[in-house]
DNA sequence: TGACGGCTGTTCCATTCTGAACAGACCGGG
DNA sequence: CCCGGTCTGTTCAGAATGGAACAGCCGTCA
């Protein structure tokens, strides 16, 4: 297997290298860095935090489509010809972003190589997360769901740990990330700990053996 | 708007105009191209015809992810180092199909800027209809995620026309499309047929005041 | 300290959805 | 013309979900 997974591409040095001038701006946890419906016309990288995905609806439910980390693209529908932003991001941590003009961008993935390389690559990758959320969704009941997004968030299959702590995430924020609502989330959850899936003492730690929940029948 | 929309890119013209060579296969409509869990190491263009992505569950359930007209890539995977294919894909209508070696691909899309270009922007457009799915399951009902899937069916938003005639299609593979059940979909249907929305007298038609469906709160 | 806001635990019921079953309509082959 | 297969129309009970309401917990802040 001789392609490199995780993260093989770094843009920031690679501009850099090329002496290409760009924005780097930082933002404190909470701030928005750009809202709804605002125009789009740049392409975002993170350098460093995370960063969080979501849509508004018109009825005001709110949806979280995705909480990326450093070394992820973002804002990408401005390159699609997007004249509007579909959904918000936020800085869910605090986070160091870098800003491309969108035709700057368009010029450099026509003319560097490693920059089409590394941002081909990014979008096939997000492309299969957004996919495999979708058929998540399509599949599993509430409770699945919840199991995949806790097992998600405690980043599992990249270390070959038993277990992992959480940073921090309220129920809220998971029934908007699972799509469903905080009174399923907290029945589920109870259930989880009852079962020994998940330990809470302040911290939220979860056990791989929580898989066990996705791969029933 | 200096952008041209719509395919602006044809792969096989281009490969031709370089001289190299591909596969090119004919499949007939409900053929097989590739199975789930086959290996993983083409990627495939569509030159005519449609292409439906499902994926299988453990427990049996089929979901489509995806139909694909001309002028799309499929099988993308192959570039992200996946080993085996997550869904399975069928020719849905009678098609034409070009198949690349995720090497040769790999080789191309670094030298050559008029394909990466190309192949970048499918990744955009890939990657926001996917994700408006998914925001789609997110937020909506059975009934409006119906609705949605058969104006886009119509192929809503193409053409300035206030109804178009969806080919052929059985309420279980709608009810794939949508995620749900066919009983529900028959239930919705009905609906829609009483409102006026669409009109079955043998070929279905939709009318674009199906759009009220989703709109509403 | 005491009020306040944010988060969690819990309950309850109306609504929606699933899954299965059964009947009729349509179509092509023998 | 009859048969079997596929698709649609319909019904229904049981399960899952949504949405709201209320109480307790725990920090912050004046």
């Amino acid at each position: 297997m001789p392609s490199k997974k995780s993260r093989p591409f770094d843009p920031e040095a690679f501009l850099d290298s090329i002496g290409v001038s760009k924005t780097v701006l930082a933002y404190a946890e909470g701030q928005p860095i750009y809202p709804q419906g605002g125009t789009c016309d740049t392409v975002l990288y993170i350098k460093r935090g995370e960063v969080k995905l979501s849509v508004i609806s018109k009825t005001g439910k709110e949806a979280i489509v995705a909480v990326l980390g450093a070394g992820n693209f973002f804002g990408e529908g401005a390159l699609a010809g997007q004249p509007l932003r579909i959904g918000s991001a936020t800085a869910h941590t605090a986070s160091t972003i870098i800003a491309f003009e969108k035709g700057d961008m368009q010029q450099l993935l026509h003319k560097e190589h490693a920059l089409s390389d590394g941002f081909i690559a990014h979008l096939l990758t997000r492309n299969i997360r957004i996919e495999q959320d979708l058929i998540d969704q399509l599949f599993n009941s509430a409770e699945k769901r919840l199991a995949r997004t806790l097992l998600l968030l405690a980043r599992y299959g990249e270390e070959h740990v038993p277990q992992r702590v959480i940073p921090k995430i309220s129920e809220d924020a998971l029934a908007e990330m699972v799509g469903t609502t905080r009174s399923r989330v907290t029945f589920f959850m109870k259930r989880f700990k009852k079962l020994g899936f998940i330990t809470v003492d302040g911290a939220l730690t979860v056990n791989n053996s929580l898989l066990s929940v996705i791969l029933r029948d």
